[in-house]
DNA sequence: ACGAGCGTTGCAAGTTGTGCAACGCGGTAG
DNA sequence: CTACCGCGTTGCACAACTTGCAACGCTCGT
């Protein structure tokens, strides 16, 4: 791997908390400052950051563009798409689409509640991985080396009273939810939201997204949402067979 | 500024526009394959592109999450946002907010239409920077040379009939916007889209955003949608008012 | 079973990145 | 008003890091 991409790339994750000085930076890297400077005027150059007016640094345009692009170069985002809508309009509440990607769990979709409480989360954000319904249905799926793997390596924070406390307990929800196809969030992350999702899969029949259906206690209680399980998997069904039906490579090797 | 660097940040917006095998990589860098192979690595270690299982590159989800991280750090989106929501509930109509930042405009924020026919854009995504409405606002305020240079280095691309069909004729009506206040796009960019549009202003009376109303022919037509003028400077004033009252900055070195 | 194509590895050569020290500038304190 | 301090910036010599090469192993297609 390569030392100089490496330093420079650090700077992004570090700029992502809030712009930061010279020197700043370079303490963080531990290098010289001139070096800082380098690795930041290239960075600048390619408008992945952007020195403001105090001459601080904070994250360029052309990250969010990048990232924008990346988005839409998702295959079964864009197949999803219309069927979170029209699930979002015969039961309102908030609709979520996932994947998992190198021990993160993030949202690459959603539509927007129609009540007026909304439960807040952003497409992008990476989600919390031990408490949340799409991410179980991702990690259930994977192989069983790789799960204990990622499964060990993850902290296990306490949301709230209900949330997974350890490895131990994530591995036996991930069983049951492997299990049963579908999985739950019941207050684990807020303590009054709850998720039912289910997993949508490729023509190999492995989990390439999950799909989730949220709302807060106050809208529905959880066996209300619970009884929209089977709409939910209906839908993710329906995706699943959209997305394995035809090849998602557009592109030949000309 | 530091070649290897640049290398590898040069195979970001490339992976971007789809994703590439190792040597589609190595040769429009114009190097080796295993130099290339090594910056990939480097990538790959940070999570900013992702091996897919047919071991091609594309582009990965740390980018997504810290484009994500990049625009929860800007203190106009946050501050802007009830505002537009509250535009739209009035009017109905989609609403933008975007900021210009090094030769690139871009929405950063966005409210759907409630109207059934909505345009397309995306959070995120570059806009037509020679024929919107909130471009033309956004590089009206740059200083007199930044602005020449800008628009001597565009391109103009007559995307209908009405757009913007040369720089002489951009900085006229850069010129005419700047007088006004507010600025239109009457189906520069889609045929049948017109827009109107009014600056943010922070304290030193510099524009920092723009944001805009949109709306297709067969909504409303132009007139209409001009009477709305007023109300969106209001809103506009609203959010300058707030943006340039108290510090954007939250924090102290402490 | 054989060959072609692709990704991968170790190595030697030298290009490139690094840290140092010194400079210029702006703001602050005396 | 001046002197100082902090910060960003530059040129340079050294050496570390990156680079391209050539050879290997693998999978896929014939």
């Amino acid at each position: 791997m390569s030392q100089t991409v490496d330093r420079a790339l650090s700077i992004l994750p570090l700029l992502a908390e809030g712009p930061a000085d010279l020197g700043r930076v370079a303490d963080a890297l531990g290098v010289h400052k001139s070096t800082a400077l380098r690795l930041l005027r290239t960075l600048h150059e390619h408008g992945f950051v952007y020195r403001q007016s105090d001459q601080r640094y904070r994250l360029g345009a052309r990250l969010i563009a990048l990232a924008q692009e990346a988005m839409e170069n998702l295959d079964v985002r864009e197949i999803a798409h219309p069927h979170l809508v029209r699930l979002n309009e015969s039961c309102g509440h908030t609709v979520h689409l996932a994947v998992y990607e190198e021990n993160e769990v993030l949202y690459i979709d959603k539509v927007e509640s129609r009540y007026p409480v909304r439960m807040y989360s952003r497409i992008g954000k990476p989600v919390a991985i031990t408490v949340a319904a799409v991410a179980k249905l991702l990690l259930a799926d994977l192989p069983e080396g790789e799960r204990r793997a990622v499964v060990e390596k993850l902290d296990y924070p306490m949301y709230t009273a209900r949330s997974t406390p350890h490895a131990d307990a994530f591995l036996k929800e991930l069983a049951t939810v492997r299990e049963q196809g579908w999985a739950t969030d019941l207050g684990g992350h807020e303590e009054s939201i709850n998720c039912v999702a289910a997993p949508i899969r490729g023509a190999d029949g492995r989990v390439v997204a999950a799909m989730s259906v949220s709302a807060p206690n106050v809208v529905v209680t959880a066996d209300e949402l619970l009884t929209l399980l089977p709409l939910v998997r209906r839908t993710a069904d329906a995706i699943s067979g959209e997305y394995s039906g035809r090849t998602p490579v557009k592109e030949v090797t000309a």
